[in-house]
DNA sequence: CCCGAAACCGAAAGCCTTTAGGTTTAGCGG
DNA sequence: CCGCTAAACCTAAAGGCTTTCGGTTTCGGG
C-alpha cells in the first residue's frame, strides 16, 4: 500500500482513542488502539515510542484537565484547596487510567510547571524552602490516594454475604452514603489544609513574602495544633 | 512423568517465589514464577486460580506484616496512629507490589478482619456510625498514597537538568532532605488525626460507649477548627 | 527532477495467559 | 490386597500482546 496521501495517523488520535479504550474497558493493547483507528498494529509505532509512549500521551490528555489557573488563587489555602479538587477531578473522570499512570513517572512538562508553580505559591506564603517539598508531596500523596479509590469503587472490598467477623464492616458500609469517596477526600483535605495553617502560624499583614513562621521546622508537633 | 511422589509445588512457594520476582525485578509472569521453581508453567495452575490467585498470594504476605496488635492500644488516636505506620511500613518493604495490590479488590479475610476492627476501635470512641467509614477511607487513601510515593521514589520527578520553569522546584528539593516520603507521610498522618481529634470533642470520662459528638454530622467543617 | 525521509503494510519472533488431554501416584473404601 | 478417584505434574497448543524488520508508496526540499 505504501504512504497513504493524507496522514492516517497522529499522536492526537492515538491517544485520544488509547483514553477511549481504557474509559470503555479499562485498559488498552496497541493492537487494539490500531484496530480501532482502521491500521496495521505496526504503524502505530511509528508516532510513538513503544506502548509506554501511548501511556505518556494518555497521561498528557488526563493531566491537561488540571485547571491551572487555580494555583493563581489567592490566598494560599484557597489556591491550594482548588488545585487539590481539580487535581482529583481529572483523575476522576478517567478512574481507569489511575493505576496506568501511578507507575511511570511524570515528565510531562506542562505537570512539572504546576509544581514549579505550586513551590512558589508555598514560599512566598513564608514556608520554609526544606519544609515546601514536604507539604507538596502530602498533598499529592493525598490527591493520587484518593483517586486511586475512585479507581474501584465499590468492589474493593469484597465481603462475602456472610463471613464471620466483619459485621460492623458491613453496617458502617451500609450506613455510609453513595459519596465515600468524596468525603473522605474531603476530609482528609480540609485536615491537611488546616494543619498547615496552624504551623505557618498568623498571616503577615500583606507585605511582600512575610517573615518565616516562629516555629522553625518542627518535622511532626506529635499532638495538640 | 506424572505424579511426582513428594509435591514440587504449593501456594506457599508460589506466592514467596511471586514476591520475590515483583521485589527483584518490579513485576512477575506466572512462567518466571514455575521456571524458578523448575517446574512447566501448567503446573501452577492446579494449585492458583489464574494469575490473579498468585496476587492474592502476595497480598497476603504483604499484608501479613501489619502489626495487627496496634488496633488494641488505647486511646483511639494511639492506636489509629500505629495502625497507619505498620500498614505503610509493610507495603514499603515490597514498593513495586504496591500497583499490583491497589488494583484488585480486598477478599482476604485477614485483612477484611482488620478493617472491622478498627470500626469497632472507632465506633467505641464514639464516631457516629455514617462516618467511621469515611474516616477509615481518609486513613486508607493516605497510607497508599504514601506508599505509592514510595514505589517510584526519586524518579517520580524526571527533572531535566536545566528544563525552563522549574528552578524553583530543582531548589526545593535540593533542600528537602533524603526523607521527603517519610516526612510527607508523618505530616499528613498528624494533620488528620489532630482534625479527627477536633471533630470528635472533648473526651467523656470514660465509662462505657460516650455520648455522641456535639457538632452532629458535619461533613466538612469549611475552615477553621 | 531526484532522492531521502515519512507513513503504511505484511510478517515474524518471542513473550504471556489459559485450557485441554495424557500419565503417574496417593489415598481410601471394600 | 484391589481398584477407583482425585491430585500433581507434563506436553501441547490457541490466542493475544509487544516489538522489530524489510518492502512499498508518497511527500517535500534542493
Amino acid at each position: 500500500m505504501g504512504r497513504p496521501r493524507t496522514p492516517l495517523l497522529d499522536r492526537e488520535r492515538i491517544g485520544a482513542t488509547a483514553l477511549e479504550l481504557i474509559d470503555e474497558q479499562g485498559e488498552f493493547s496497541v493492537p487494539q488502539v490500531a484496530r480501532r483507528l482502521g491500521v496495521q498494529t505496526g504503524s502505530v509505532y511509528h508516532h510513538v515510542d513503544g506502548r509506554a509512549g501511548v501511556v505518556e500521551l494518555v497521561r498528557e490528555r488526563v493531566s491537561a484537565s488540571i485547571d491551572t489557573d487555580t494555583l493563581g488563587l489567592r490566598p494560599w489555602d484557597t489556591a491550594l484547596t482548588a488545585w487539590a479538587r481539580s487535581y482529583r477531578a481529572a483523575f476522576a473522570a478517567h478512574p481507569h487510567a489511575i493505576p496506568l499512570l501511578m507507575t511511570s513517572p511524570v515528565r510531562a512538562p506542562k505537570v512539572l510547571r504546576q509544581y514549579e508553580q505550586a513551590v512558589r505559591l508555598l514560599l512566598d506564603t513564608g514556608f520554609p524552602m526544606a519544609e515546601v517539598m514536604t507539604v507538596i508531596t502530602a498533598l499529592e500523596n493525598l490527591v493520587l490516594g484518593s483517586a486511586l479509590d475512585l479507581a474501584a469503587p465499590e468492589t474493593m472490598w469484597e465481603l462475602p454475604p456472610d463471613s464471620p467477623g466483619t459485621e460492623k464492616l458491613a453496617q458502617a458500609l451500609a450506613a455510609t452514603g453513595t459519596g465515600r469517596a468524596d468525603a473522605a477526600f474531603e476530609l482528609a483535605l480540609t485536615a491537611f489544609v488546616n494543619h498547615c495553617r496552624v504551623r505557618l502560624g498568623p498571616p503577615a499583614p500583606h507585605s511582600g513574602p512575610p517573615a518565616p513562621p516562629s516555629r522553625p521546622s518542627a518535622r511532626s508537633s506529635p499532638s495538640g495544633d
